[in-house]
RNA sequence: GGAGGGGUGCCCGAGUGGUUAAAGGGGACGGACUGUAAAUCCGUUGGCUUAGCCUACGUUGGUUCGAAUCCAACCCCCUCCA
Protein backbone atom coordinates (compact mmCIF):
# COMPACT_ATOMS: atom_id res chain seq x y z
CA UNK A 1 0.00 0.00 0.00
CA UNK A 2 1.25 3.41 -1.13
CA UNK A 3 1.50 6.20 1.68
CA UNK A 4 -1.04 8.20 2.82
CA UNK A 5 -0.94 11.83 1.90
CA UNK A 6 -3.83 13.60 4.46
CA UNK A 7 -3.57 13.30 7.73
CA UNK A 8 -7.14 12.31 8.19
CA UNK A 9 -6.34 8.56 6.25
CA UNK A 10 -3.78 8.53 8.29
CA UNK A 11 -4.94 8.71 11.36
CA UNK A 12 -8.14 6.53 10.80
CA UNK A 13 -5.90 3.62 9.41
CA UNK A 14 -3.52 3.55 12.10
CA UNK A 15 -5.85 3.62 14.80
CA UNK A 16 -8.07 1.10 13.45
CA UNK A 17 -11.15 2.64 12.41
CA UNK A 18 -11.18 1.28 8.10
CA UNK A 19 -13.03 -1.78 7.47
CA UNK A 20 -13.54 -1.01 3.80
CA UNK A 21 -13.03 2.32 1.53
CA UNK A 22 -14.53 2.46 -1.56
CA UNK A 23 -11.57 3.90 -3.09
CA UNK A 24 -8.43 4.71 -0.74
CA UNK A 25 -6.36 6.45 -2.80
CA UNK A 26 -8.97 9.19 -4.29
CA UNK A 27 -10.52 9.77 -0.92
CA UNK A 28 -6.70 10.24 0.37
CA UNK A 29 -5.97 12.61 -2.35
CA UNK A 30 -9.67 14.35 -1.56
CA UNK A 31 -8.53 14.77 2.07
CA UNK A 32 -4.98 15.87 1.67
CA UNK A 33 -6.24 18.81 -0.97
CA UNK A 34 -9.95 20.32 0.24
CA UNK A 35 -11.98 20.33 2.97
CA UNK A 36 -14.29 17.32 2.79
CA UNK A 37 -17.87 16.98 4.08
CA UNK A 38 -18.85 13.79 5.00
CA UNK A 39 -21.30 12.54 6.88
CA UNK A 40 -23.17 9.76 9.37
CA UNK A 41 -26.53 8.53 10.03
CA UNK A 42 -27.99 7.78 13.09
CA UNK A 43 -31.22 6.32 13.07
CA UNK A 44 -33.21 7.64 15.99
CA UNK A 45 -34.47 3.88 17.79
CA UNK A 46 -33.77 4.96 21.33
CA UNK A 47 -33.72 8.36 23.71
CA UNK A 48 -29.70 8.09 23.90
CA UNK A 49 -26.93 6.04 21.59
CA UNK A 50 -24.75 4.07 23.23
CA UNK A 51 -20.96 2.77 22.65
CA UNK A 52 -22.05 1.08 19.33
CA UNK A 53 -22.22 4.36 17.69
CA UNK A 54 -19.05 5.55 19.43
CA UNK A 55 -16.80 4.56 16.84
CA UNK A 56 -18.58 6.75 14.42
CA UNK A 57 -18.85 9.94 16.77
CA UNK A 58 -15.13 9.66 17.15
CA UNK A 59 -14.84 9.66 13.14
CA UNK A 60 -16.95 12.98 12.76
CA UNK A 61 -14.72 14.43 15.50
CA UNK A 62 -11.35 13.74 13.78
CA UNK A 63 -12.89 14.67 10.76
CA UNK A 64 -13.56 18.59 12.37
CA UNK A 65 -10.46 17.85 14.49
CA UNK A 66 -8.18 17.76 10.65
CA UNK A 67 -10.17 20.48 9.27
CA UNK A 68 -12.82 18.57 7.42
CA UNK A 69 -16.79 19.14 7.77
CA UNK A 70 -18.23 16.83 9.69
CA UNK A 71 -22.37 16.37 9.18
CA UNK A 72 -24.05 14.24 11.99
CA UNK A 73 -27.59 13.35 9.74
CA UNK A 74 -30.37 12.65 12.17
CA UNK A 75 -32.71 10.14 10.47
CA UNK A 76 -36.26 11.58 11.62
CA UNK A 77 -37.66 10.10 8.61
CA UNK A 78 -35.72 6.91 8.06
CA UNK A 79 -36.40 5.77 11.23
CA UNK A 80 -39.91 5.74 10.81
CA UNK A 81 -38.69 2.58 8.18
CA UNK A 82 -36.33 0.76 9.98
CA UNK A 83 -33.41 -0.28 8.29
CA UNK A 84 -33.51 -4.05 7.67
CA UNK A 85 -30.18 -4.37 7.25
CA UNK A 86 -28.67 -8.00 8.71
CA UNK A 87 -32.06 -8.17 10.60
CA UNK A 88 -33.34 -11.36 10.96
CA UNK A 89 -36.86 -9.91 11.49
CA UNK A 90 -38.85 -6.25 10.99
CA UNK A 91 -38.65 -3.74 14.36
CA UNK A 92 -41.55 -2.44 15.30
CA UNK A 93 -42.57 1.02 14.56
CA UNK A 94 -41.99 3.40 16.31
CA UNK A 95 -44.57 6.15 16.72
CA UNK A 96 -43.48 9.86 15.48
CA UNK A 97 -43.83 11.34 18.96
CA UNK A 98 -41.35 8.51 19.81
CA UNK A 99 -38.61 9.40 17.33
CA UNK A 100 -38.95 13.11 18.38
CA UNK A 101 -38.41 12.22 21.75
CA UNK A 102 -35.56 10.19 20.77
CA UNK A 103 -34.14 12.66 18.36
CA UNK A 104 -34.26 14.69 21.21
CA UNK A 105 -31.69 12.75 23.12
CA UNK A 106 -29.74 11.75 20.30
CA UNK A 107 -28.50 15.65 19.83
CA UNK A 108 -27.49 15.86 23.02
CA UNK A 109 -24.80 13.65 22.44
CA UNK A 110 -23.38 15.07 19.72
CA UNK A 111 -22.77 19.03 21.67
CA UNK A 112 -19.99 16.96 23.42
CA UNK A 113 -17.98 15.57 20.22
CA UNK A 114 -18.30 17.85 17.62
CA UNK A 115 -18.63 21.61 17.63
CA UNK A 116 -21.65 23.26 15.50
CA UNK A 117 -20.74 26.99 15.82
CA UNK A 118 -17.37 28.59 15.95
CA UNK A 119 -14.42 27.62 13.82
CA UNK A 120 -13.60 27.25 10.03
CA UNK A 121 -15.80 24.55 9.39
CA UNK A 122 -17.99 23.95 11.91
CA UNK A 123 -20.19 20.57 12.06
CA UNK A 124 -23.67 20.32 10.59
CA UNK A 125 -26.71 18.42 12.18
CA UNK A 126 -29.23 17.52 9.75
CA UNK A 127 -32.36 16.07 9.70
CA UNK A 128 -33.05 13.79 6.43
CA UNK A 129 -37.45 14.27 7.65
CA UNK A 130 -36.55 17.85 6.33
CA UNK A 131 -36.54 16.21 2.62
CA UNK A 132 -38.31 12.79 3.17
CA UNK A 133 -41.72 13.36 4.83
CA UNK A 134 -43.00 15.91 1.74
CA UNK A 135 -41.53 13.33 -0.95
CA UNK A 136 -44.23 13.43 -3.52
CA UNK A 137 -44.67 9.41 -4.63
CA UNK A 138 -44.77 9.23 -8.49
CA UNK A 139 -42.12 12.31 -8.86
CA UNK A 140 -39.63 10.62 -6.58
CA UNK A 141 -40.00 6.79 -8.18
CA UNK A 142 -39.08 8.30 -11.93
CA UNK A 143 -36.18 10.46 -10.51
CA UNK A 144 -34.69 8.29 -8.14
CA UNK A 145 -36.58 5.11 -8.38
CA UNK A 146 -35.69 4.48 -11.77
CA UNK A 147 -32.37 4.58 -10.86
CA UNK A 148 -32.68 1.35 -8.65
CA UNK A 149 -32.36 -2.45 -9.70
CA UNK A 150 -34.19 -4.58 -8.05
CA UNK A 151 -32.51 -7.58 -9.16
CA UNK A 152 -29.17 -5.63 -7.85
CA UNK A 153 -30.57 -4.74 -4.50
CA UNK A 154 -31.86 -8.46 -3.63
CA UNK A 155 -27.88 -9.67 -4.07
CA UNK A 156 -26.93 -7.06 -1.26
CA UNK A 157 -25.81 -9.39 1.96
CA UNK A 158 -27.73 -7.08 4.35
CA UNK A 159 -30.91 -8.26 2.90
CA UNK A 160 -29.71 -11.99 2.13
CA UNK A 161 -30.21 -13.06 5.85
CA UNK A 162 -34.37 -12.18 5.41
CA UNK A 163 -34.33 -13.92 2.40
CA UNK A 164 -32.33 -17.17 2.85
CA UNK A 165 -34.72 -17.42 6.10
CA UNK A 166 -37.77 -17.19 4.43
CA UNK A 167 -38.56 -14.36 6.27
CA UNK A 168 -41.06 -11.42 4.96
CA UNK A 169 -38.55 -8.52 3.97
CA UNK A 170 -41.62 -6.08 3.87
CA UNK A 171 -42.13 -3.46 0.54
CA UNK A 172 -41.32 -0.39 3.48
CA UNK A 173 -38.28 -2.08 4.49
CA UNK A 174 -37.17 -2.33 1.20
CA UNK A 175 -37.24 1.38 0.53
CA UNK A 176 -34.89 1.69 3.13
CA UNK A 177 -31.98 1.95 1.06
CA UNK A 178 -33.10 3.45 -1.52
CA UNK A 179 -34.12 6.32 1.00
CA UNK A 180 -30.94 6.03 2.23
CA UNK A 181 -29.38 6.25 -1.27
CA UNK A 182 -31.23 9.48 -1.46
CA UNK A 183 -30.28 11.43 1.07
CA UNK A 184 -26.20 11.06 -0.11
CA UNK A 185 -27.47 12.75 -3.31
CA UNK A 186 -29.05 15.58 -1.03
CA UNK A 187 -26.45 16.21 1.16
CA UNK A 188 -24.74 16.71 -2.03
CA UNK A 189 -27.11 18.79 -3.06
CA UNK A 190 -27.41 20.96 0.18
CA UNK A 191 -24.00 20.50 1.56
CA UNK A 192 -21.28 19.27 -0.95
CA UNK A 193 -21.56 16.15 1.12
CA UNK A 194 -19.62 13.60 -0.55
CA UNK A 195 -18.68 10.97 1.30
CA UNK A 196 -20.61 8.58 4.08
CA UNK A 197 -19.56 6.70 6.54
CA UNK A 198 -20.85 4.03 8.96
CA UNK A 199 -20.69 0.73 10.38
CA UNK A 200 -19.42 -2.05 8.21
CA UNK A 201 -23.09 -2.90 7.91
CA UNK A 202 -24.25 -0.29 5.99
CA UNK A 203 -21.88 -0.91 3.33
CA UNK A 204 -24.50 -1.81 0.94
CA UNK A 205 -26.55 1.21 2.17
CA UNK A 206 -23.79 3.33 1.45
CA UNK A 207 -22.94 1.99 -2.06
CA UNK A 208 -26.20 2.25 -3.07
CA UNK A 209 -25.60 6.13 -2.30
CA UNK A 210 -22.77 6.50 -4.39
CA UNK A 211 -24.56 4.69 -7.17
CA UNK A 212 -27.28 7.07 -7.29
CA UNK A 213 -24.60 9.85 -6.95
CA UNK A 214 -22.86 8.70 -9.96
CA UNK A 215 -26.35 8.12 -12.32
CA UNK A 216 -28.34 11.47 -11.04
CA UNK A 217 -25.61 14.05 -10.89
CA UNK A 218 -22.17 12.13 -12.56
CA UNK A 219 -20.31 13.17 -9.22
CA UNK A 220 -18.00 10.47 -7.39
CA UNK A 221 -18.84 9.63 -4.09
CA UNK A 222 -16.93 7.61 -1.20
CA UNK A 223 -17.95 5.02 1.20
CA UNK A 224 -15.66 4.56 4.27
CA UNK A 225 -17.00 1.80 6.76
CA UNK A 226 -16.02 0.90 10.23
CA UNK A 227 -15.17 -2.78 11.43
CA UNK A 228 -17.91 -4.64 13.50
CA UNK A 229 -16.43 -4.49 16.92
CA UNK A 230 -16.59 -7.37 19.42
CA UNK A 231 -14.62 -7.97 22.33
CA UNK A 232 -11.22 -10.08 22.57
CA UNK A 233 -13.85 -12.95 23.55
CA UNK A 234 -16.16 -12.45 21.15
CA UNK A 235 -19.17 -10.63 22.70
CA UNK A 236 -20.72 -8.22 20.97
CA UNK A 237 -19.38 -4.73 22.02
CA UNK A 238 -21.66 -2.66 24.43
CA UNK A 239 -24.48 -4.67 26.10
CA UNK A 240 -24.04 -5.15 30.10
CA UNK A 241 -26.16 -7.10 31.61
CA UNK A 242 -28.39 -4.23 32.97
CA UNK A 243 -28.57 -3.43 29.37
CA UNK A 244 -26.67 -1.18 26.47
CA UNK A 245 -23.81 1.43 27.40
CA UNK A 246 -25.62 4.65 26.80
CA UNK A 247 -23.67 7.46 26.05
CA UNK A 248 -26.40 10.12 27.58
CA UNK A 249 -26.14 10.68 31.52
CA UNK A 250 -29.61 10.28 32.53
CA UNK A 251 -29.48 6.98 30.48
CA UNK A 252 -26.63 5.80 32.52
CA UNK A 253 -24.36 7.64 35.63
CA UNK A 254 -20.92 8.73 34.61
CA UNK A 255 -19.64 6.13 37.50
CA UNK A 256 -21.32 3.05 35.33
CA UNK A 257 -19.77 4.68 32.48
CA UNK A 258 -16.37 5.08 33.77
CA UNK A 259 -16.44 1.40 35.04
CA UNK A 260 -17.82 -0.32 31.83
CA UNK A 261 -14.15 1.47 30.23
CA UNK A 262 -12.34 0.10 33.55
CA UNK A 263 -13.85 -3.44 33.17
CA UNK A 264 -12.33 -3.96 29.31
CA UNK A 265 -10.57 -6.90 29.02
CA UNK A 266 -6.96 -6.96 28.94
CA UNK A 267 -6.98 -7.91 24.82
CA UNK A 268 -9.10 -4.56 24.04
CA UNK A 269 -7.66 -2.15 25.77
CA UNK A 270 -4.94 -1.11 23.08
CA UNK A 271 -7.64 -0.96 20.16
CA UNK A 272 -9.95 0.74 22.48
CA UNK A 273 -7.60 3.41 23.07
CA UNK A 274 -7.36 3.68 19.87
CA UNK A 275 -10.35 4.07 18.56
CA UNK A 276 -12.28 5.69 21.49
CA UNK A 277 -9.71 8.23 23.11
CA UNK A 278 -7.89 10.78 21.32
CA UNK A 279 -4.20 10.13 23.21
CA UNK A 280 -1.55 10.41 21.06
CA UNK A 281 -0.17 7.21 19.30
CA UNK A 282 3.09 7.21 21.34
CA UNK A 283 1.41 6.85 24.22
CA UNK A 284 -0.94 4.18 23.85
CA UNK A 285 1.77 2.04 22.45
CA UNK A 286 3.35 2.65 26.16
CA UNK A 287 0.32 1.66 27.84
CA UNK A 288 -0.36 -1.07 25.29
CA UNK A 289 3.36 -2.41 26.75
CA UNK A 290 2.10 -2.86 30.45
CA UNK A 291 2.28 -6.47 31.45
CA UNK A 292 0.16 -8.22 33.96
CA UNK A 293 -1.52 -6.16 36.95
CA UNK A 294 0.06 -3.24 35.40
CA UNK A 295 -2.58 -2.89 32.57
CA UNK A 296 -5.37 -1.65 35.16
CA UNK A 297 -3.18 1.73 35.13
CA UNK A 298 -4.10 1.45 31.02
CA UNK A 299 -7.74 0.77 32.04
CA UNK A 300 -8.10 3.47 34.34
CA UNK A 301 -6.58 5.71 31.68
CA UNK A 302 -8.76 4.91 29.03
CA UNK A 303 -11.89 4.69 31.46
CA UNK A 304 -11.04 8.09 32.44
CA UNK A 305 -10.68 9.67 29.06
CA UNK A 306 -13.53 8.29 27.03
CA UNK A 307 -15.47 9.58 30.03
CA UNK A 308 -13.83 12.73 29.75
CA UNK A 309 -15.09 12.89 26.22
CA UNK A 310 -18.92 12.11 26.53
CA UNK A 311 -19.65 13.35 30.08
CA UNK A 312 -17.23 16.06 30.75
CA UNK A 313 -13.43 16.34 32.75
CA UNK A 314 -15.29 16.72 35.72
CA UNK A 315 -17.66 14.15 35.52
CA UNK A 316 -14.80 11.71 34.46
CA UNK A 317 -12.04 12.50 37.28
CA UNK A 318 -15.21 12.24 40.06
CA UNK A 319 -16.11 8.92 38.30
CA UNK A 320 -12.21 7.57 39.21
CA UNK A 321 -12.16 9.18 42.53
CA UNK A 322 -15.30 7.27 43.46
CA UNK A 323 -13.49 4.27 42.08
CA UNK A 324 -10.82 4.52 43.09
CA UNK A 325 -11.93 4.93 46.90
CA UNK A 326 -14.45 2.10 46.73
CA UNK A 327 -12.52 -0.40 45.00
CA UNK A 328 -9.20 0.38 45.95
CA UNK A 329 -9.27 1.78 49.66
CA UNK A 330 -12.63 -0.29 49.99
CA UNK A 331 -13.73 2.76 51.92
CA UNK A 332 -17.28 4.35 51.24
CA UNK A 333 -17.47 6.96 48.59
CA UNK A 334 -20.19 9.13 49.29
CA UNK A 335 -21.27 9.61 45.22
CA UNK A 336 -22.00 5.82 44.35
CA UNK A 337 -25.47 5.93 43.06
CA UNK A 338 -28.07 6.56 45.58
CA UNK A 339 -31.39 5.68 45.60
CA UNK A 340 -33.56 8.26 48.45
CA UNK A 341 -35.86 6.12 50.89
CA UNK A 342 -38.83 8.08 52.91
CA UNK A 343 -36.88 8.51 56.58
CA UNK A 344 -40.05 7.62 58.01
CA UNK A 345 -40.11 4.54 56.21
CA UNK A 346 -36.32 3.77 56.50
CA UNK A 347 -37.02 4.26 60.55
CA UNK A 348 -39.36 1.47 60.77
CA UNK A 349 -37.05 -0.87 58.94
CA UNK A 350 -37.25 -2.41 55.43
CA UNK A 351 -36.40 -5.77 54.81
CA UNK A 352 -33.26 -6.90 52.79
CA UNK A 353 -34.73 -8.55 50.19
CA UNK A 354 -37.12 -5.38 49.25
CA UNK A 355 -34.66 -3.00 50.14
CA UNK A 356 -32.24 -4.61 47.09
CA UNK A 357 -35.33 -4.58 45.01
CA UNK A 358 -35.71 -1.08 45.87
CA UNK A 359 -31.96 0.07 44.71
CA UNK A 360 -32.31 -2.10 41.49
CA UNK A 361 -29.36 -4.11 42.69
CA UNK A 362 -31.96 -7.50 41.84
CA UNK A 363 -35.06 -7.31 40.22
CA UNK A 364 -37.40 -9.42 42.40
CA UNK A 365 -37.33 -10.95 46.13
CA UNK A 366 -36.77 -13.78 44.50
CA UNK A 367 -33.71 -13.37 42.58
CA UNK A 368 -32.69 -11.34 46.12
CA UNK A 369 -33.79 -14.60 48.20
CA UNK A 370 -31.05 -16.45 45.26
CA UNK A 371 -28.41 -14.30 45.38
CA UNK A 372 -28.08 -14.21 49.34
CA UNK A 373 -27.53 -18.06 49.14
CA UNK A 374 -25.34 -17.45 46.71
CA UNK A 375 -23.16 -15.15 48.96
CA UNK A 376 -23.91 -12.17 46.46
CA UNK A 377 -25.42 -9.56 48.61
CA UNK A 378 -23.24 -7.47 51.16
CA UNK A 379 -24.77 -4.37 53.32
CA UNK A 380 -21.84 -2.15 54.31
CA UNK A 381 -19.63 -4.64 53.26
CA UNK A 382 -20.73 -7.61 55.18
CA UNK A 383 -22.30 -10.80 53.65
CA UNK A 384 -26.44 -11.21 54.34
CA UNK A 385 -26.63 -14.40 55.75
CA UNK A 386 -29.72 -13.73 56.96
CA UNK A 387 -33.05 -13.01 54.31
CA UNK A 388 -35.25 -11.88 57.07
CA UNK A 389 -32.73 -9.32 58.29
CA UNK A 390 -34.63 -5.85 58.93
CA UNK A 391 -32.53 -2.72 57.83
CA UNK A 392 -32.95 0.51 59.56
CA UNK A 393 -31.79 3.44 61.43
CA UNK A 394 -29.11 1.46 63.34
CA UNK A 395 -27.51 0.19 59.93
CA UNK A 396 -26.78 3.90 58.68
CA UNK A 397 -22.89 4.62 58.48
CA UNK A 398 -21.37 7.44 60.21
CA UNK A 399 -22.05 9.17 56.78
CA UNK A 400 -25.37 8.53 57.48
CA UNK A 401 -25.96 6.17 54.54
CA UNK A 402 -26.14 2.04 53.88
CA UNK A 403 -24.57 0.80 51.43
CA UNK A 404 -25.80 -1.96 49.16
CA UNK A 405 -23.70 -4.34 47.14
CA UNK A 406 -24.11 -7.07 44.84
CA UNK A 407 -21.26 -8.84 43.85
CA UNK A 408 -17.78 -7.57 43.78
CA UNK A 409 -18.81 -4.26 41.43
CA UNK A 410 -21.92 -2.89 42.12
CA UNK A 411 -22.93 -0.82 44.82
CA UNK A 412 -25.51 1.58 45.89
CA UNK A 413 -26.20 3.95 48.16
CA UNK A 414 -29.34 4.21 50.47
CA UNK A 415 -30.16 7.69 52.18
CA UNK A 416 -33.00 8.46 53.95
CA UNK A 417 -34.80 11.70 52.82
C1' G B 1 -57.78 -20.91 -2.53
C1' G B 2 -55.81 -26.49 -1.73
C1' A B 3 -52.25 -29.99 0.92
C1' G B 4 -48.63 -30.45 4.76
C1' G B 5 -45.33 -28.58 8.93
C1' G B 6 -44.87 -25.44 13.10
C1' G B 7 -45.67 -21.63 17.39
C1' U B 8 -42.27 -24.05 24.58
C1' G B 9 -38.84 -20.04 29.63
C1' C B 10 -33.89 -14.13 27.78
C1' C B 11 -32.38 -17.07 23.05
C1' C B 12 -31.85 -21.95 20.69
C1' G B 13 -34.13 -26.44 21.62
C1' A B 14 -36.16 -31.42 24.01
C1' G B 15 -40.64 -32.96 25.71
C1' U B 16 -46.92 -36.40 22.98
C1' G B 17 -51.70 -37.56 29.58
C1' G B 18 -49.44 -37.61 35.86
C1' U B 19 -42.87 -38.23 39.43
C1' U B 20 -42.67 -31.22 34.52
C1' A B 21 -41.70 -24.59 36.96
C1' A B 22 -40.59 -28.02 32.01
C1' A B 23 -34.09 -32.10 29.71
C1' G B 24 -29.83 -29.98 27.17
C1' G B 25 -27.06 -25.91 25.30
C1' G B 26 -26.07 -20.63 24.91
C1' G B 27 -26.33 -16.13 27.34
C1' A B 28 -26.70 -13.74 32.01
C1' C B 29 -25.94 -13.21 37.29
C1' G B 30 -23.36 -14.87 41.81
C1' G B 31 -19.12 -17.63 44.26
C1' A B 32 -13.83 -19.46 44.11
C1' C B 33 -9.13 -18.13 41.74
C1' U B 34 -6.99 -13.24 40.13
C1' G B 35 -5.30 -7.77 38.59
C1' U B 36 -12.39 -4.48 39.50
C1' A B 37 -8.99 -8.84 33.28
C1' A B 38 -9.30 -13.45 30.45
C1' A B 39 -9.47 -18.71 30.91
C1' U B 40 -11.11 -22.41 34.40
C1' C B 41 -14.17 -24.66 38.23
C1' C B 42 -18.80 -24.38 41.27
C1' G B 43 -23.78 -22.48 42.00
C1' U B 44 -28.20 -19.93 40.35
C1' U B 45 -31.45 -18.62 36.29
C1' G B 46 -40.98 -17.49 36.78
C1' G B 47 -43.47 -14.67 41.07
C1' C B 48 -45.00 -14.44 46.25
C1' U B 49 -46.37 -13.48 52.68
C1' U B 50 -41.46 -20.08 50.15
C1' A B 51 -42.19 -27.24 54.30
C1' G B 52 -47.19 -23.71 51.09
C1' C B 53 -49.54 -20.87 47.23
C1' C B 54 -50.02 -18.40 42.40
C1' U B 55 -48.89 -17.69 37.24
C1' A B 56 -46.72 -20.16 32.81
C1' C B 57 -45.63 -23.98 27.01
C1' G B 58 -49.55 -18.72 20.35
C1' U B 59 -55.23 -17.29 21.84
C1' U B 60 -60.02 -19.01 23.54
C1' G B 61 -62.98 -22.88 24.93
C1' G B 62 -63.54 -28.34 25.78
C1' U B 63 -62.36 -33.74 27.35
C1' U B 64 -60.06 -35.74 31.98
C1' C B 65 -59.33 -37.06 38.92
C1' G B 66 -55.11 -34.80 36.21
C1' A B 67 -53.05 -31.43 29.92
C1' A B 68 -47.21 -28.21 27.32
C1' U B 69 -48.96 -33.04 25.94
C1' C B 70 -55.85 -35.14 23.62
C1' C B 71 -60.21 -32.34 20.96
C1' A B 72 -62.46 -27.71 18.61
C1' A B 73 -62.25 -22.86 16.85
C1' C B 74 -59.24 -18.71 16.00
C1' C B 75 -54.47 -15.89 15.19
C1' C B 76 -49.46 -15.95 13.28
C1' C B 77 -45.17 -18.24 10.60
C1' C B 78 -43.02 -21.76 7.06
C1' U B 79 -43.11 -25.58 2.79
C1' C B 80 -45.35 -27.44 -1.65
C1' C B 81 -49.40 -26.81 -5.28
C1' A B 82 -52.81 -23.03 -7.77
Amino acid sequence: MTALKSELMQILTERGFIHQCSDTASLDQRFASETVTGYIGFDATAKSLHVGSLMQIMMLRWMQKTGHRPIALMGGGTTRIGDPSFKDEARKLLTDDAIAENLAGIRQVFANYLDFDGGAHPAIMANNADWLNDLKYIDFLRDVGRHFSINRMLSFDSVKLRLDREQSLSFLEFNYMILQGYDFVELYKRHDCILQMGGSDQWGNIVNGIELGHRMLDRQFFALTTPLLTTSSGAKMGKTASGAVWLNEEMLSSFEFWQFWRNTEDGDVERFLKLYTELPMGEIARLAALQGSEINDAKKILATEVTALARGRAAAEAAAETARRTFEEGALAEDLPTVEVPSSEFGAGIGVLSLFVRAGLVASNGEARRQVKGGGLRVNDAAVTDEKAIIGAGDLTPEGVVKLSLGRKKHILVRPA
